[in-house]
DNA sequence: ACACAGGGTCAGC
DNA sequence: GCTGACCCTGTG
């Protein structure tokens, strides 16, 4: 891959692990849109980036060359070898290889731990276009506005002083439902520093999935996908009514299986690779719909 | 139309 | 440990 800058941009070249759509359309994240032409807009650290792909070459709109040295680079996890991660999980068994052969290009990005946490606090019991709603809203209502970008306007993600002092009323607008005081109260602890969510990337995971379960809101799937997004920790096996089912049919051959199960199944199978494992499954099985009721 | 589930978690037993 | 309730909305 080399690397070099043109106006107003940041191009890779000839990369085999990066492909906007299977990196913003795997459910890590909820704040990348695509646009008309196929590329996807969106914020991360307060910066606004396009991603648009064009043969092996990947565009990155909107930056320069320090800015992606100084954040994108690892943002977008750069340094972590992709092919080689594809081809030990490839090596399993052969559902792995259909799912890593299917998601090529996908990548775990390193998101903000605030903003992970209250992300996937939101999408507890929900649904993804009400959960890109409401991190939205909550984002252009309480966030630092930081630009324009094609036309639109963008706002950081809200700060935890923001969201731990802002009104019902947004809340209510923002459709959270009954998350709002989950959402309020992790700020809260956060932003008083009764925990600093930030260090928890310091500890052993299972550490820091202990703090992370005293968060209100934060449950055994919750903390698992905070620890693989937000907090760089790959062995977690975040377990949702998908990657339940795919797992259920794949490996278990019978429903109903017990959650803890499933994620201890996963963890002795996968080892260090469970997160990565976990991402290229839970794609592959929501564009095939296996196990779609 | 109208029940049901959606990237689960919590409170109460 | 288990069970039902839960904001709100897209889906069939």
């Amino acid at each position: 891959m080399k690397i070099y800058q043109e106006q107003g941009a940041v191009v890779l070249t000839q990369v085999q692990d990066f492909e906007p759509k299977h990196i913003f359309e795997c459910g890590q994240s909820f704040r990348w849109t695509p646009e008309e032409d196929g590329s996807y807009t969106g914020v991360a650290g307060g910066r606004i980036l396009n991603v648009a792909k064009q043969g092996e070459d990947v565009y990155l709109n909107n930056t320069t060359l320090e800015d992606y040295e100084n954040f994108w680079r690892h943002y977008f996890d750069m340094d972590r070898n992709y092919e080689e991660i594809r081809n030990q999980l490839a090596l399993m068994d052969p559902h792995l290889q259909a799912a890593t052969e299917f998601g090529q290009g996908l990548r775990v990005l390193n998101q903000d731990s605030f903003e992970a946490a209250i992300s996937f606090i939101i999408s507890s019991n929900n649904n993804i276009p009400r959960i890109q709603r409401a991190v939205e809203y909550l984002s252009r209502h309480l966030g630092e506005p930081i630009g324009e970008y094609r036309g639109k306007d963008y706002y950081a993600f809200p700060t935890p002083k923001a969201l731990a002092h802002a009104s019902s009323e947004v809340y209510r607008q923002s459709n959270v439902g009954y998350r709002e005081s989950y959402i309020r109260d992790t700020s809260i602890i956060q932003h008083t520093g009764q925990m600093d969510i930030y260090k928890l990337v310091n500890l052993p995971t299972a550490m820091a999935k202990k703090e992370l379960i005293r968060l209100p809101g934060v449950g055994p799937k919750v903390s698992d996908c905070i620890l693989l997004f937000g907090l760089e920790k790959e062995e977690v096996f975040p377990v949702d009514v998908w990657v339940r089912r795919v797992m259920e049919e794949l490996y278990f051959q019978k429903n109903n299986q017990d959650l803890q199960k499933i994620r201890q199944y996963a963890l002795e199978k996968f080892g260090l690779l469970s997160g990565l494992a976990q991402q290229y499954l839970f794609y592959y099985a929501r564009a095939h719909g296996i196990g779609r009721k």
